[in-house]
DNA sequence: TTGTATGCGTTATCAA
DNA sequence: TTGATAACGCATACAA
């Protein structure tokens, strides 16, 4: 089973030269469609796989991309591990392979270590979790990069968005059109640009109805599940009967801390999230949240890379991919003629 | 910034050939420490980083290996997120590059396309949620191969547990020692070994104590948290005073349904888990549970696969870590006197 | 359209 | 202890 068939071997049992062979396996023209098929034939049956060391010492590419993720993004926050599930599917499905890098390292040591050796033609960064002296070395470096989530600066990087404003704005719309009087929200760090989106699209919710914003509605936080937790006791106290969680993390522990008071969702509080990782829908009761559409944003950022490293054909420098609401049962149903 | 520098350079700035500084770099006997030394250094002035591509199809050694996880396993359960985590890092601490693989694909065209196109030296994989058949093929195929976790076919693998049972029988008599009556438990499937270890050990734990146990208070379940949750009621109705879920998901179900009961934890019931990942000790109450060592286990595996690679010095069969006990808010405090 | 020949950067083999 | 040199498997410029 040991895989000793070579490129030589194909092209010897086609009749044809190396080159011949080459070219017909890799699609180029100058070839004639018959001999194409025939080596295409006899590859398929001796069951040639071409060496990934020798094609990328010889081409330049080894089809293996990188991603880089936070430290504590996997363990501690489930949207990470969302994302790079969704992350190696889409490599898969582009016949790319996956390289786990964790930022941990001093960043100039691990881009050289991991990208120096030529063992990865590109990298895809999760960016949020990022500090930005990793994505600071890699565009020195001049690594194709592209960045999932929005980052403060280097406006000069292809970076893969989930739309924040507009689709927090129906969600929190959607608690508004459904019984809400005083809708409150909690907010992530306001350090990162997604959190302070995701809040703008809360005030957006608001003006479109012509509804005042009391700012003594708005708590910021940490994006974490103990700090929602921690500011049951806050929200409970300041009147809300609907709060809009910008992560889900948070929504869960202030879900957490509403059950150990006996407060029904959404009757006593509705509450709404922003995320849709795993827990979300399983939970109990299931979280009325924005769904990230992980794999629409893993393959979007695997695509943009290749592009990327094509050099013609280069991608738009930002991507924007729309979220679904997913309807749980901690928000009431829309109104019949309401919407 | 671009890395040009090649073998060849650092050979000729050393005044001596190709041969002697790849020697010399790679700690192979046969040239002069005065050598030796200069040429490092020289290495090091240049910051010459070897192709990994070339080293690769020279030596057959790629420094790479794949790490296989199942399809849901990163999402539904914390238990992979921590697992990918701590591999990355102690993969990262060996030099070795981490490539992610999906059980997704048919085993056998999955291994013959990672394995076959000799980017990777090796394979860890997360055994528990892994269809036999991928074991098969890599066995077959004759590709280095680690288990995490046991498996409950072929015993000729190298295979690194942590250890169920007699940590399950700990805090199993934690819970008797520290005022329970009655502990009953819910376990993973039967037909994984984990799941059947652990109750193994609750029954230890019971006999170690000369108590009779009441297999009325043995529940059968799924370890995902849902199953949990939907376990409530019947826990709550069988009497016990205690519980030990035989893992952290099914006892944060567990936990959220007596939440929602204003059941009081350690006071009403007591309840201890297994697995310790990132929710166990920021939850609320914190969960006592037994800890997976989940670094360790990650170590110990990349270790076993280079050994196993290095074909001298074969490592053991099998390799047992074991995990500490995380002393939560779920129960109570050992007394004094108590063991 | 085809085949020949060379080079990619490294390790390994052998003579010196 | 050294240093030429031949692989490693593939892609590609160039000649046919």
């Amino acid at each position: 089973m040991a895989d000793d068939v070579t490129l030589g071997e194909v092209a010897r049992k086609s009749g044809v030269s190396m080159a011949a062979a080459s070219r017909a396996l890799n699609s180029k023209d100058g070839v004639r469609p018959e001999v194409r098929d025939r080596v295409r034939l006899v590859a398929e049956a001796l069951g040639y796989r071409p060496n990934r060391a020798a094609r990328n010492l010889a081409g330049g590419r080894s089809s293996v991309v990188g991603f880089v993720v936070g430290s504590g993004e996997l363990r501690l926050d489930s949207y990470g591990a969302s994302l790079v599930q969704s992350m190696a599917r889409a490599a898969d499905a582009h016949d790319e392979g996956l390289m786990l890098l964790m930022d941990s390292k001093e960043p100039n040591v691990a881009v050289q270590n991991l990208i120096g050796d030529g063992l990865i033609d590109g990298v895809i960064v999760s960016a949020v979790a990022i500090g930005e002296r990793w994505v600071e070395e890699l565009l020195d470096a001049r690594v194709p990069t592209v960045l999932v989530g929005e980052h403060p600066r280097r406006s000069d990087v292809s970076v893969v968005n989930v739309e924040n404003c507009e689709s927090s704005a129906q969600i929190v719309g959607h608690l508004l059109d459904t019984g809400c009087r005083s809708v409150a929200t909690v907010t992530g760090p306001m350090t990162r640009v997604d959190a302070s989106l995701r809040l703008q699209g809360y005030r957006l919710a608001h003006e479109r109805r012509g509804l005042e914003i009391d700012e003594r509605m708005i708590f910021h936080s940490d994006f974490d599940r103990r700090s929602g937790y921690e500011l049951t006791e806050t929200v409970v106290a300041c009147g809300a009967d609907g709060v809009f969680g910008s992560n889900d993390e948070m929504s869960l522990g202030l879900m957490r801390g509403f059950g150990e008071r006996g407060i029904k969702m959404p009757d006593d509080i509705a509450i709404a999230g922003f995320d849709g990782t795993s827990e979300t829908e399983q939970g109990v009761p299931a979280l009325t949240t924005v769904l990230q559409p992980f794999q629409e944003i893993a393959n979007t950022a695997i695509e943009t890379l290749l592009r990327l490293m094509e050099d013609s054909d280069p991608p738009p420098l930002e991507q924007l991919v729309i979220p679904e609401i997913f309807f749980g049962e901690t928000t009431r149903n829309p109104q019949p003629g309401e919407g």
